[in-house]
DNA sequence: ATGACCGGTCCTACCGGA
C-alpha cells in the first residue's frame, strides 16, 4: 500500500510545522506539493531527508508556482515539461517502482476575467489545458495525475454553482477544456469515486473568509486521477479538511489516497 | 459581495493567488 498526498502548500518554507503534523498523523509515503514558492537551491530538503523522504523530484522557481514530489519510496525517470514554453515551474513527473508514473501539476489560476481575449492569464490557462490534452492522449500504461488543477468542474464542487458560473475556476469554457483532458486518457476521478458527485466536496477555502469553516464557501480545485486499470487498487481517499484549520494554514487542504502499487 | 487575507519579493507596497 502506498499513501500519496497532494497538497497546495502555499510556500513550503512557511509550512514545515504543518508538514510535520500531517506526517505524524497520516504517515504518507509520497508528498506531492504545489506552490512551493522557492527556487531549488533554497528548497528545505533537510526536513524531508530527516524524515525519510530521501527521493526528490523538485521543480521550483523564485517567488511563485513550484512543484515538488518527495518520497520514501524510490522515484525514477524524473521529467520536467515546460508547458506553453513559459519557463514556469508547474509540473514534475516521475516513475514509481511498479512502473506507474506520477504526474504532479500546478495548472495556472487564470486571473480574474474569464475572457482569453482580454486576459492573458486566462488565455494561458486554456492553452495549458490544450497542451495537457495532447500530452495525455499519448500516454500508455498506468498513470496518476494529481495536483492543483484550479478548476472546480461539478456543480457540487463549488458552494454556489449559480454564483460562480462567471468566476474563474468554474466557468463553462474551463470545464470543457478540463473535460477534454479527462477524456484524452482512460482517467478515473478518485475523489468522486469515494465521495459521490451528489455530495458537495471542496479542497480550497479562501483566506478572506473570517469564519471559513462555518461559511464553507469552498471549491474543489485539487484533483487526483488514475488510469482505469488502477481503479481496483484504490483503498481510500480523504480530503483532510482539518489541516485548513491548523495554525498558519495553506488555503488548500491535503488530499490523501491509498493505493496498492 | 466570495470578500478585505496570505507569502514572497524587485522588501515597509505591490503582485498573484482564485
Amino acid at each position: 500500500m502506498v499513501k500519496i498526498v497532494s497538497w497546495n502548500i502555499n510556500s513550503v518554507r512557511a509550512r514545515l510545522t504543518l508538514l510535520d503534523q500531517l506526517m505524524k498523523e497520516d504517515q504518507p509515503d509520497v508528498f506531492c506539493l504545489q506552490e512551493t514558492k522557492v527556487e531549488d537551491a533554497s528548497f528545505p530538503t533537510a526536513w524531508f531527508n530527516d524524515n525519510g523522504y530521501i527521493n526528490h523530484a523538485i521543480k521550483g522557481q523564485k517567488g511563485h508556482h513550484g512543484v515538488a514530489t518527495l518520497s520514501r519510496i524510490p522515484l525514477n525517470d524524473i521529467e520536467m515539461i515546460d508547458w506553453c514554453d513559459k519557463g514556469d515551474a508547474r509540473y514534475v513527473g516521475c516513475g514509481l517502482p511498479d512502473g506507474t508514473r506520477l504526474h504532479n501539476f500546478y495548472v495556472p489560476a487564470g486571473g480574474d476575467e474569464p475572457n482569453p481575449d482580454d486576459n492573458e492569464k486566462f488565455d494561458h490557462k486554456l492553452k495549458f489545458l490544450v497542451e495537457m490534452e495532447a500530452w495525455a492522449s499519448k500516454l500508455k500504461d498506468n498513470h496518476i495525475l494529481l495536483g492543483d488543477l484550479n478548476i472546480a468542474p461539478l456543480e457540487t464542487d463549488v458552494w454556489s454553482h449559480k454564483q460562480l458560473l462567471k468566476v474563474v475556476s468554474h466557468t463553462p469554457i474551463e470545464i470543457e477544456h478540463m473535460d477534454r483532458v479527462f477524456k484524452s486518457h482512460d482517467w478515473f476521478d478518485v475523489m468522486r469515486h469515494f465521495i459521490p458527485p451528489e455530495e458537495k466536496l471542496f479542497s480550497w477555502w479562501s483566506y478572506r473568509s473570517k469564519d471559513w469553516a462555518n461559511a464553507n464557501k469552498g471549491r474543489r480545485l485539487d484533483h487526483i486521477w488514475v488510469s482505469g486499470p488502477l481503479k481496483p487498487k484504490l483503498n481510500n481517499m480523504i480530503v483532510k479538511k482539518e489541516a485548513r484549520g491548523w495554525l498558519k494554514p495553506s488555503d488548500h487542504a491535503p488530499v490523501i489516497i491509498e493505493i496498492d502499487l
